[in-house]
DNA sequence: ATCTAACCGAGACGGTACGTCACGTCTTACA
DNA sequence: TGTAAGACGTGACGTACCGTCTCGGTTAGAT
């Protein structure tokens, strides 16, 4: 019981919750005042009022601090209410992931991760690490699971749900809400066939 | 007569063939020894035995000489050969398209490239402008078209074509080989709808 | 009555005489180990297994707790016994000298504590109160004075006496044991004359 | 003969005597202003208007910097005119020898790298192989040779003549004219015996 | 037998200099 | 004019130490 105590009581100073929610509002700020590619850490610590030291005990890149900053409003932004028609449901969700990539800070920093992640190891492991996308989509497709008799296995179905999307946004050109409700249309027609 | 001699030819020394195809393949090179987010302008200009000036002078950024140098390696990986059966032909495109991401040297390129286009509008404008993928796979498509009878329009089609395979890559876990064949089957269904 | 006690004894824990001695002890090894320029206070709190705080509160600096741990050796390397020649007891001190600022670890304290209070105002003032070499050089020139009838002021002897040795090897050139005897020879020269 | 040509003129871009020039300057002002232990490295640089880099490519330390900044300074301040008499000849060097190392700014300097060569064996290479003392006190001693019949070596002379001079200032307590005078007195008293 | 005050160790805190690296520009000599 | 070489001013990198602070815990005299 006491060994428990001993464990959990660590010697020195505690972590500074303080410091730590500074850097956290500091990235956000910094993402949409200067962009991803324009944040150091050194900035990071300048606007967080914050040792450079500091930053470097706790995360080893500004990546990593970026995904603690926005995981949760990740999943906020991407929390959609859910309809009766399955087509509507689906489509709601892919409206907010759209407007949630194109507009929303933090479908900035997403884009920012899985871009760095393309040529940086360790930020691709963490962002696979971190469920982004796929847990907030595979809701969805949970919901309209039961009006739909064939889809195929929920990794296959969620990429070809989000997939279109996401390249779309990613290689400059945006869905138009038409080109959304179309891909909708054709996913449950083949979704819902034998 | 002459007014047109003006304007194209220059004065002075031109410029050298030499140097541009050794910035071309050291950068070809360095990618693949040293990453692209460790490959810098100063170390491309070592590698190719060239001044740096050279550099900044022909290109701004090593992204536009990176696009430069493997833009025909892209349209070249990435051409099939065709088959007469349409889900053959459309999975032997995604199954090239899978081994180009994952393990071709211009594919990391591509990665790269597109990676850094979401938090560099300069890479951005650049990636949008070049066709790397769309071209390749819209050929495919058109292969098939006469034996498919309702497909979508042409970027629809594409971006659900390539994009879940594109999104799996780029979020760290490709599509297994079933999982391909399980996505042609579907998107085959439902563009073969009424 | 009991004010005198008020004033003397304190409330609270008592300082730890161990913590004392273990950075003093300390001090003295990293000298040693890593030179005077390399100690840092951090270094030594770790050596010593010492909260830096505790450093803090009863030393300003490190020049201060070097001056504590050797002031006493100081004190002991020089001692010379004394011989009934005065050329050999002057003689005897410089050799000992020379030895301590050459090779013995509080001689290489000495030098750095005054290297350093050439630039630093605290060390200096610290360097000036605790007196040094001074005390046992007039130990030596106090015991000669009776067979030496023409010896200028005690401070201009000393200065005489142990300036020109301390001089080269500040300059990096230590007098050879020659060159002391000469030394010893014509300071005696000088003040034995009318 | 062109073999010459090629070893002296160098390629790329030349040294800049502009920011050597700056360096040095910066160097004598931070020196007065904030003193050897508060000067850094990037203080300099900042205050010579020049890159880090610049400093770090051509010196390796602040001493080195300093002492190429106040080398010629310290030949300059320490030339006396020569008198007709021995003694006075001595005594205005040794004047202006405390003059110096007491105000001078080159003086301060002196001090301070000699103060840092006890403790950093590089400085002390520096300071060993520059001669600032030594050339200025021997010129003197040449003059009044001729009159002084018994001098010891050279070395020792020198050692003895600006040895007392400097340990006294060096621990804090400066000679005062008279002791000066009296140093000169015994000190000839001692060299015209036999 | 508590209470209280000063001590102790550990270690996180906001700063700042370190020495290195790449940036994009410039200034040479040469082709 | 183009080129290779390389120095320039700028500024971020990740590390080290500064001196201060905040913990839990210890050790004494005072209550």
């Amino acid at each position: 019981m006491a060994a428990e105590d001993v464990a959990t009581t660590r010697v020195g100073r505690p972590r500074s919750e303080r410091a730590r929610r500074a850097v956290l509002h500091a990235v956000d700020d910094l993402l949409v005042d200067v962009g991803y590619a324009a944040m150091t850490m050194k900035g990071i610590a300048e606007r967080a009022g914050v040792g450079r030291q500091t930053l470097y005990r706790w995360w080893t890149t500004k990546a990593e601090i970026l995904l603690e900053a926005i995981v949760d409003d990740v999943a906020e932004d991407l929390t959609t209410p859910g309809c009766p028609e399955a087509a509507d449901d689906l489509l709601t969700y892919l409206r907010a992931l759209t407007e949630f990539l194109v507009a929303a800070p933090a479908g900035l920093a997403y884009r920012a991760l899985v871009g760095e992640a393309q040529h940086d190891p360790a930020v691709r492991g963490l962002v696979h690490g971190a469920d982004l996308l796929d847990t907030s989509a595979r809701a969805v497709l949970d919901r309209v699971r039961p009006a739909v008799p064939a889809m195929p296995s929920p990794d296959l179905c969620a990429a070809q749900f989000v997939g279109p999307v996401v390249y779309r946004v990613f290689t400059a050109q945006a869905f138009s809400d038409e080109e959304l409700r179309e891909h909708v249309r054709t996913l449950l027609a083949s979704w819902s066939q034998r």
